[in-house]
DNA sequence: ATATGATATTGCAATATTACGATAATACTA
DNA sequence: TAGTATTATCGTAATATTGCAATATCATAT
């Protein structure tokens, strides 16, 4: 098949993999850290500075933001996109909380 | 295409990346998490816990392997695969100094 | 050396992801 | 209201991922 079970899992290792899941495109990782590093929500010109066209980078942030890691209002004509930082504590939180339980317990 | 344009993002981004792409699969979590909770090294029996195929099982852990974050030895006929704590850390340091570093500066 | 149990590799099918051009939708401006 | 700038969606192609059956490899024990 390709597709996963969806009942071998549990909902936490599911929840897990779709945050690891948003981080794991260098792309959406150069977006989120773009979004951040500016000042004001400039967002329109994200897509000169990541290097993709402009649906791609859309696309991109369509699942950053599904995942809630950002927020978009209209900003004049364009779009503001921001970090939602409550959501963004809660995904350090998931995989903090992850790292800290998973111990070597050998070897 | 689909394929990721290799010079577009730095090379923390795709580091980031990476290891994100490591814990984007639940199945790959529960593995990581199966071997964490065990006090000796039972490895075989991974395949029974989890509910996947051994071939399917073998490839998640490889890819695990691949980043670091576990080792393998021979222990009698079968391999005793360890969380790498030291790799590990590493790890949760990415991707703290990742969330650590992005903050929100605006809305 | 051979048999055995355990893990890895290969080959292949199904699905998902990534990317972009073309086009549509949206909000503002004149 | 028509025009413009900006973002989203659609359609499609290329590539990657996931999964398993079949098979090969490997380390031990006999």
């Amino acid at each position: 098949m390709g597709a996963s079970n969806l009942t071998l899992h549990s909902q936490k290792q599911k929840d897990i993999a779709a945050v690891a899941k948003v981080l794991a495109h260098p792309a959406r990782v150069a977006i989120i850290q773009y979004i951040s590093s500016q000042d004001a929500c400039i967002c329109g010109d994200i897509v000169d500075k990541i290097g993709l066209s402009q649906p791609t980078i859309s696309q991109h942030l369509q699942v950053i933001r599904s995942a809630g890691l950002i927020k978009g209002s209209f900003e004049g004509k364009s779009i503001c996109y921001c970090i939602d930082v409550v959501r963004f504590k809660e995904l350090q939180n998931i995989f903090n909380n992850f790292f800290n339980t998973t111990a070597a317990n050998c070897c």
